[in-house]
DNA sequence: GAGCCGTGGGG
DNA sequence: TCCCCAAGGCT
């Protein structure tokens, strides 16, 4: 068994950092440790990987340079810069945030993982992000990789998946970083994670720490992390119409609470509300959206089935199966539809999700 | 504490 | 097709 006193943590902390600076990678957000980089591209990675983020970050700091872009950007041109990232509440978390740094801190950042955990959208994780890359804390930034790696390096076998499992690590974490180069430490590891000890298929053989590692020296490097797995999605039916009043398209935003919050899409109705029964006919269904079209807008519908095949859609919890309606609504006052038409050549500056992407491209609109 | 919240990639 | 994973946070 590795013992960690102090001379194995020195050598550890040695043999990880001169790897860093030999093999870390260059990433755009590392070019300086500002914190308005280092917040954005911490946000950004969220659940997202880094050559995914790379072209959203760019363009970000060319249409946001400063947090004072950010506060005052339109909501649309937000979101904008955001589409198909997904979990978009982070970017309007990030507005709020940056409204936040302005108005009651002066425009300055909280130095201290504490205090800038107090943000909005700032958890534990991007908290020791920041507070270790632009400020040089001491403190640990415990992400998916950190807990790969040192499940792994220390073979912890608590559930990851649990929130107090966070603490664990925190401490053994804490232990081991180095108060010198603490960004350093904090982004190396997570370089290590997305390299040599990835979480399929390991090339502990080749990893700079391999030495440090219990688990790959005991046999059993895929035994870690334990991490209990979350249900399956669950699958919902909709009906998608495309709807055209004269030469413009039906389009309706998303309320500000819930899944793709603020964002466009065409009428997307669960077909559980349409209250059909069991044994319900195609003319059935499409009487019901039409009802439904007068109730909710006062819009009077002529709608038909396309003969596409339906569109499928999987969120992390929610796999949507989206048949698809055609149809046109008389000219008409749009003051009671929550939404508004749009010219085909004008969709395109609408923030839409990846599913209405699919929508669109399935009926060939284009 | 458990469920919600997107998307792309790999096996 | 399905499953899991990827720099999490909010409620």
């Amino acid at each position: 068994m590795i013992e960690w006193n102090a001379a194995t943590i020195k050598d550890f902390q040695h043999t990880l950092l001169d790897w860093y600076d030999q093999e870390g990678r260059d990433l755009p957000w590392r070019h300086d440790h500002e914190p308005y980089h280092v917040w954005v591209s911490e946000i950004m990675l969220q659940q997202t990987q880094v050559q995914t983020v790379i072209p959203y970050y760019e363009r970000f700091m060319d249409w946001f340079p400063t947090v004072a872009d950010l506060a005052n950007a339109p909501e649309a041109r937000l979101l904008k810069a955001w589409e198909g990232l997904g979990y978009y509440s982070r970017v309007r978390n990030m507005q709020r945030c940056a409204q936040q740094l302005l108005a009651d801190y002066d425009g300055q950042w909280p130095q201290t993982a504490a205090g800038l955990e107090a943000l909005v959208g700032i958890g534990p994780y991007t908290a020791g992000a920041i507070a270790s890359i632009a400020f040089n804390q001491p403190v640990p930034a415990v992400d998916g990789n950190a807990y790969r790696v040192f499940s792994r390096l220390l073979k912890i076998d608590d559930d990851i998946a649990k929130p107090q499992t966070r603490q664990v690590f925190e401490q053994a974490i804490t232990r081991i970083m180095p108060h010198d180069r603490p960004g350093d430490f904090n982004q190396a590891i997570m370089d290590l994670g997305s390299s040599y000890m990835t979480a399929r298929q390991p090339d502990t053989a080749h990893s700079p720490v391999k030495r440090f590692n219990q688990a790959y020296l005991d046999g059993q490097e895929l035994a870690y992390p334990v991490k209990t797995k979350k249900p399956r999605p669950k699958p919902v039916a909709y009906v998608a119409v495309l709807a055209q009043m004269g030469d413009q398209w039906l389009m309706v935003q998303r309320p500000s609470t819930g899944m793709l919050g603020n964002l466009w899409t065409v009428p997307l109705i669960k077909v559980d509300e349409l209250d059909l029964e069991e044994d319900a006919s195609t003319a059935d269904l499409l009487a019901a959206v039409t009802a439904y079209f007068k109730r909710e807008y006062r819009l009077i519908l002529t709608a038909k089935m396309l003969k596409l095949r339906p569109v499928t859609h999987t969120f992390t919890h929610q796999k949507w199966t989206i048949q698809l309606i055609g149809g046109q609504v008389q000219p008409a006052d749009l003051a009671y539809f929550a939404g508004k038409g749009v010219l085909l050549a004008e969709l395109d500056q609408l923030p839409m999700p990846k599913v209405q992407e699919k929508i669109f491209n399935r009926a060939n609109v284009h």
